[in-house]
DNA sequence: CGAATTATTGAGGACCGTCAAAGTAGGTGG
DNA sequence: CCACCTACTTTGACGGTCCTCAATAATTCG
């Protein structure tokens, strides 16, 4: 396919694959970098730092968030196992990242990242497939904030932690983060969730398994709430109120 | 630094430097493509086509949105000259783009542009600054989505608009999209958009001068609005709710 | 086991969404 | 050129949802 080449960078010689494959995966890069560990509460860095290194998380789920001028707290996203950290940045971060469970990660100088990914173009596809799914992320989270209903977006919050879940098979969704972390990350209060889960679970579609776990009972009422269909399948039998917004051309 | 590397790539020879500039600039590729022209309320493209075409914006203003299941109307960004379209795309477009005001735009094939790109560093270069702009965009408007009133959204989009007007002097902003528009943007209604509106005008921050642009009075107290620090600085003394949210770590 | 943190539940009220109607442009045809 | 029609915007009244404040309960960790 494309021809081997060799990649010459301040003095030092580095093989861009040699006999196998070049560097297969951008993983790979990150492979023989040291494993760091974090305990929860612990910052990886702070908005504003100058953005030094890129990050592979091995293990562990952790919480991005900004901070607003009159100490709001917004969890712009959560992070987990094979996530990278920090591609898509100029100078400096521009959120702060810290560990929800205990975590395991490796980090690359993002200079030479850089120049490592300029150099191969498989890396280079697999660097922009990143960016684009961290696109798609922030989008799906504008869509998720500017759903109107506490039920709707607990329902898809839930959807979400299901289907990234790593216990695929089963109904359990692992929720490591707080009721605040949810709250933040949902743009509602803590109270509003704790009700909304309350309420849910009343209806029989959820059922909390301790408070760091939920188990989804019905599944179909669950995907109606979250594309917000209201109701009509469920407990209270409430009159379906009028639609929200009208198409315009 | 480092020492120049020749890229081969595919048989194709391509010059990391050399004598000029390659292809100095990412609108280099599409300056002699056909200018095409769309009326207020034409489509682009839709959401789910095959995304096969990357457009550059010469003119006016475009909205990018997407559908929910119910019919809800969701905008997730404003695009204005100079803007790039459909450079975070795996295979189909996720959002429809219309036209608000007449625009003209130009538009590559996004194999061709893909091909080109990977070929010459400085477009990669410029094509990574391109997408961080876009998560940059993605992520403020979620920060956005999550401000609490009405008046702190509607203020930060003002100023938001104001930074990204052409008239960069003057205190007028431009508004060529809809109320609709602005409040599928917000996670509002449009009665909610207009009393605002309303409500800064009397408190004297902004005058409507027309119905498609607004003239900024006063900037400070705009910008105490955005940022949560809410009231203390004009109108009606009301006595300063408590916080939203705490930290917890 | 006790202290601190986190989560739940309750009561009250503000804000914004809903429904409804009037007002304003803007455009087309008589 | 004005009348009329349509689309958009503004304003009003009302009710529901969710935020605020507060107290209690459940967990975690020393």
């Amino acid at each position: 396919m494309s021809v081997q080449v060799l990649s010459i960078k301040d003095g030092h010689a580095a093989t861009a694959g040699s006999v196998g494959l070049p560097s297969a995966d951008l993983s790979c890069l990150f492979s023989r970098q040291a494993l760091e560990r974090f305990e929860p509460g612990e910052a990886i860095f702070w908005e504003g730092d100058e953005a030094t290194h890129i990050f592979e998380v091995e293990d562990g789920m952790l919480r991005a968030l900004r901070l607003l001028g009159d100490g709001r707290r917004i969890i712009v996203g959560f992070l987990r196992t094979g996530d990278l950290l920090g591609v898509s940045l100029k100078e400096r971060y521009l959120y702060t990242v810290e560990a929800i469970s205990p975590v395991q990660l490796r980090r690359f100088p993002r200079r030479r990242f850089e120049d490592e990914v300029a150099r191969d173009p498989r890396l280079q596809e697999q660097l922009f497939s990143k960016l684009r799914d961290e696109m798609t992320a922030a989008q799906d989270q504008a869509v998720l904030l500017s759903r109107r209903s506490a039920e709707e977006k607990l329902a898809n919050f839930l959807l979400l932690m299901k289907e990234r879940g790593n216990s695929e098979h089963r109904a359990i969704v692992d929720l490591p983060m707080t009721r605040l972390d949810i709250a933040n990350y949902l743009g509602m209060t803590i109270e509003t969730v704790s009700r909304t889960i309350t309420k849910l679970a009343n209806g029989g579609i959820i059922a909390a398994a301790g408070r760091r776990s939920i188990k989804v009972l019905k599944m179909e009422p669950l995907r109606l709430l979250a594309e917000g269909d209201e109701g009509e399948h469920w407990m209270p039998p409430l009159a379906r109120p009028g639609r929200y917004a009208s198409a315009n051309a």
